[in-house]
Parts: C-alpha cells; sequence; structure tokens
DNA sequence: CAATCTCGTTCACAAATGTTAAGAAATTAT
DNA sequence: ATAATTTCTTAACATTTGTGAACGAGATTG
C-alpha cells in the first residue's frame, strides 16, 4: 500500500536536514493517528480545529441531500493535508463531512500548535501559505470545469490527472464528485471503451 | 449611478475615525482611475500586481475558447475589490482577462504599497484576510453549485442574492456564467415566467 | 452452501440542455 | 430619423444526462 512518510514529506517540502527535522519533532511529535474506514475525520456541526497529512488511506469530502445521498466534494490521498478551511478560519460549524473511504494514516496537528510551531519555523508557514494558494487555484479550477466541460470532458481529465480517483474510489461517488449519476457514468465509460477498441 | 466611496467604505469596514482614514489618505492617495467600458484592467498574459476598490461600475472575468466565445468566470460591481488572486500570489501571467463591464471607476494599489501599508494599519491586513477567506467560500460554493445545482436553481439563485447580475449583465453573459446557452437562459426566463403568472 | 447485499451495467424512456436558424426587439451609429 | 448592429427570443431538432427498473458478478453474512 502507498505510503508516505511525514517527516520526509517534511524535508524535501521545506528544504532542510536532519537535524532541523529533529528539533520539528520536538514541536509536533510524530504521533500516528489511525481512522479505520467509514471513520469520521469532521462531521457537520463540529468546528474544524485541526490539519492533518495523509500518510496512506483516503478521505471523502461530502454532504448529504434530503434522499441521504452524499454529495461528493473531494477526495484527497496519501500526501495531502486534509482540514476544512472554511471551517478552520472562520471558527463556523462545518457544513461539511470527512470521512475515511480507506483504512487512513494521518499526523494530525491542532491549529494552536500549528501557531506556536509557525513562529518558530517559518519556513514551515510559507509551506502552508503555499498549501492555501493552491487549494484556491484548484478550488477555482474545479469549478470552471464543472462550468464549461462535459462530464465526459470531466471524466477523461480526472482519468489523465488524478488516476486515484479511478482505481480507488467507487463508481458512484466518482460520479457524484464529477456532478453526474451513477449510469451517466457508466455510459461515459462504455462509449470510452468502444472508441478505444 | 450607484457610488461607494472608498474612504467612507474603508472607513466602516476597519471601524476607524476620520484621523485614522487620514492618516491612511498619505500612503494610499485617493486618487481614483478610470476605465471605460471594455477597458482591461488585466489581460492573458501579464502579471497582476494591484488590487483595486470598485467605487462604481463593473468588471467581467473572462477566458476566450477557440471560437473566440467569452468564457465568463465571474463578475463584480461596486463595492468589491478586484484582483486576480492566481496570479498575484504567484506571479505567473494571466490566463484570465479582467474587463470593465461599464465605465467603472477604481481605487487601485500596487502590490508594494499594500505590503508597506499592511505593516503600518494591521486591521487593514485583517480586512484583506477576511477578504481572501470569503472568495474561498465564495468559490467553493459556486463549484458546489455547478456540480449539485440544475441550471434554473443557479438562475433563480442568481436572482435571489445578486440581482444585479440580471439587471446589469448581458443575457449572454449571464448565461455563460451559469455554464449554460444563451438559448436556454431564455427558455428558463419564459418557463418562470408562466409559472409566476 | 445458500441467502443477502452491494455495486456496476444495461435498457427504455423522460427531462434538460445544446445547436442551428430565423426573426423580433433593443441599442448604437450615421 | 434611419440604418446598421447587437441582443434576445422562439422554434425545431439533436444530444446529453437523469430516472427507474432489471440483471448479474462478486463480496459478505448467516
Amino acid at each position: 500500500m502507498q505510503h508516505i512518510d511525514f517527516l520526509n514529506y517534511i524535508q524535501r517540502e521545506l528544504q532542510i536536514n536532519g537535524a532541523e527535522v529533529e528539533e520539528m519533532r520536538q514541536f509536533v511529535p510524530y504521533k500516528p493517528k489511525f481512522l479505520a474506514k467509514n471513520d469520521l475525520f469532521l462531521s457537520v456541526g463540529k468546528v474544524c480545529t485541526s490539519v492533518a497529512f495523509i500518510e496512506s488511506g483516503a478521505v471523502l469530502y461530502f454532504r448529504e441531500n434530503d434522499d441521504a445521498d452524499k454529495l461528493v466534494c473531494d477526495v484527497l490521498f496519501e500526501g495531502s493535508w486534509v482540514t476544512y478551511i472554511q471551517s478552520l478560519v472562520t471558527k463556523m460549524p462545518s457544513d461539511m463531512n470527512i470521512q475515511a473511504l480507506e483504512d487512513t494514516r494521518i499526523i494530525e496537528i491542532e491549529q494552536d500548535v500549528l501557531n506556536t510551531f509557525f513562529e518558530k519555523f517559518p519556513k514551515a508557514e510559507r509551506l502552508s501559505r503555499k498549501l492555501t494558494e493552491a487549494s484556491f487555484i484548484q478550488i477555482a479550477q474545479r469549478a470552471a470545469d464543472l462550468q464549461f466541460l462535459t462530464a465526459e470532458e470531466r471524466y477523461t481529465k480526472v482519468l489523465k490527472e488524478e488516476p486515484r480517483l479511478i482505481e480507488r474510489v467507487p463508481q458512484y461517488y466518482l460520479a457524484s464528485l464529477l456532478g453526474i449519476a451513477p449510469q451517466s457514468l457508466s455510459r461515459i465509460r462504455k462509449e470510452l471503451s468502444k472508441q478505444s477498441s
């Protein structure tokens, strides 16, 4: 199973040496936390107070409609940071659930710890800002794709840019993420397989 | 014509007194800039280096597809800040055009001026952060609407939440913003007018 | 092992949206 | 004021997507 070690990630992303990593560990002890499949990282009504690095596994962002269908807004895999910025920064209760899609191993950091951490290690704050900017760009791109691409184009784009979504996410969740019905996704896959053969 | 005075806005939003406003004016001289209808605030390929408060008028965010159709991504009116965060923070050339939809009066502030300004007036930086957060929440909501609402639902939502879009934006631009063809919007309007009569 | 259950597929039909073309209405230019 | 241009509407038809139902493969459970 794919695994991305947190300390390796930090060392690589911040471009620091082993000694500095060791220093950081005193602030953020390396204590992995395990979410069993279907465990919730965040649920509607709770305030999000932490960020977490996914070492392995995957999480599903979703809301529920009146029929209790899951409306999937995002899926993140190992190597990503999971949090709900909308609730984290406003301190308002979340309107989003975040659930483990597989058994998932995370390094969770509470926001107050993070803040003292940033004071001590400005490089980390720079990374944080970069990640937030990347999220902004990504969600704007997502809106543009939903606005201007057909369902088939959105699917082939996912196929190309994030194949883990096709390999590891049940098709009815992926369909929801693409904004279509599961049967429509099935139909699109069928059409594409015809063309490629 | 609707007009929102920049200094009033600043005083109200930062909750400061007239003397403080006066102090701020020395850093950011109150020099309105005028964009004639169709003038570009930002064009594809240029790096965005400023933010601007719209005192009156409106601007259109758009890309162009192969057929030179405008793909409308946003429209902002008086009282909003216009910038292209994706280019502003990354210093990468813009993939977006921003054009005056009406004769528009703005207060433009270059990023370097803004940074010294923030050092001097922390309240302003707080406002800036709040505005960026609001943009994030807004674009995420936009993506969710495109993903889960029908075209008609998106139209009625706009009708309710930002009627200036219906009143002041040509219908073919509004249709593009909603992610549909102009004829489809015309059809939706017709259906709705039937129902309400 | 049989009985369920979940998930993906397929089909027929319905509804929503796109496309093309034409003309009406509104706006702008001369 | 008139002509030219732009914008909006309408209609017919095509395409895409949604919906409900049925089916079956594969996993899970008793």
